[in-house]
DNA sequence: GGCCAGGAGGCCT
DNA sequence: AGGCCTCATGGC
C-alpha cells in the first residue's frame, strides 16, 4: 500500500483533513471518510477511490527508475515510501491552484473552505463541495469573492468558471499543447497549468516549478533542469517538495 | 515595517 | 524574450 498520509498532505490537494482517527475530504460531490489505521479495503473495493488514488499506475517502475537515477531521490523514496499522484477533478484542481498563487498553504485551505461554505452544495452535515463553474457564475461576483479574502484572484476564479469548457479538451492534447491551452485562463501561468496537468490529468512528467522547487533544484541539482527527472518529473518533484516542506512544519 | 507565501499579468526595453 | 512592478492578504 502507498503512503496515504503523505499522499493527502504533500501539497497536491487541499481537500483533506485529519481529525482523530479518520481522514475526511469532500471529493467531487461526495464526502469520503477513511480510517487512519484501515484505509485499504475502503479504497480498493471502491472504483471511484481506486481511480482517485491512482491505483492502476505502475509506481514501482517509476520509483525504481528515480532511485537509480539519483541517490537523494532514492533516500527520499525509502523514507516517504510511495506517494501517489491523485487523479483529481480538473475544475477543482484549477480553483485550488489559482488560489495557491503567491499564497500560503494555510491560507489556501482557509479560502477554499470559505468557498465551499459559501457557494458549495452541502453533501453531508457540515461538509460542502466546491462550487461548480455554474454555481460560481450564478451566485458569486468579483466583489463577493474579494470579501471572502481572495483579493486579486477573485477575477481569475470567475474567468476560469467562464472558460471551464477548456478543461474538457485537455485530455486529447500533448503536455505542451495542454500547458498552452490552460494558460488561456486568466491567472493560470506555467506553474498553475503544470499543477493542473499533473494533479488532475495524470501527466507524470510535468514538473511544477515554483519558489520551493526552484530553490531545491538550485541547491541540490545545480546546473540541472526538470528534464533530468524525465519521464517521471512530476513524481520526483512531489517527493522533493514534500521533503523540503516537512523540514518547516510537519502539520500543515 | 519589510518580506515572503506552491505566481501571474502588464508594461517596458 | 527578459526584467521590473503590481496585485490582496496575513504571518512572522
Amino acid at each position: 500500500m502507498f503512503n496515504l498520509e503523505a499522499t493527502l498532505f504533500c501539497g497536491q490537494t487541499f481537500a483533506w483533513q485529519k481529525d482523530g482517527s479518520t481522514y475526511r475530504g469532500v471529493i467531487g460531490q461526495r464526502l469520503v471518510t477513511l480510517d487512519v489505521n484501515e484505509p485499504c479495503s475502503a479504497i480498493v473495493s471502491d472504483p471511484f477511490l481506486r481511480h482517485y488514488f491512482d491505483l492502476e499506475y505502475p509506481y514501482e517502475e517509476a520509483e525504481a527508475h528515480l532511485a537509480a537515477l539519483d541517490p537523494k531521490l532514492g533516500e527520499l523514496l525509502s523514507v516517504h515510501r510511495s506517494i501517489h499522484i491523485l487523479n483529481q477533478d480538473p475544475w477543482e484542481t484549477t480553483l485550488s491552484f489559482i488560489t495557491s498563487q503567491n499564497n500560503t498553504i494555510r491560507r489556501i485551505r482557509n479560502l477554499l473552505d470559505a468557498l465551499r461554505q459559501t457557494y458549495g452544495k452541502e453533501v453531508a452535515p457540515d461538509h460542502h463541495a466546491l462550487p461548480t463553474p455554474d454555481e460560481l457564475l450564478r451566485e458569486s461576483s468579483e466583489d463577493r469573492l474579494r470579501a471572502l479574502g481572495f483579493g486579486y484572484r477573485a477575477e481569475y476564479l470567475l474567468d476560469a468558471a467562464g472558460k471551464s469548457n477548456l478543461l474538457a479538451t485537455v485530455s486529447d492534447l500533448t503536455d505542451e499543447e495542454a500547458l498552452h491551452t490552460l494558460q488561456r485562463i486568466h491567472g493560470v501561468g506555467p506553474k498553475v497549468a503544470s499543477c493542473i496537468l499533473l494533479f488532475a490529468y495524470g501527466r507524470k512528467d510535468v514538473f511544477p516549478l515554483d519558489t520551493w522547487t526552484g530553490r531545491i533544484l538550485a541547491s541540490f541539482y545545480p546546473g540541472k533542469d526538470p528534464s533530468f527527472f524525465s519521464p517521471y518529473g512530476g513524481i520526483a518533484q512531489q517527493h522533493l517538495f514534500y521533503a523540503e516542506r516537512r523540514k518547516i512544519d510537519s502539520h500543515w
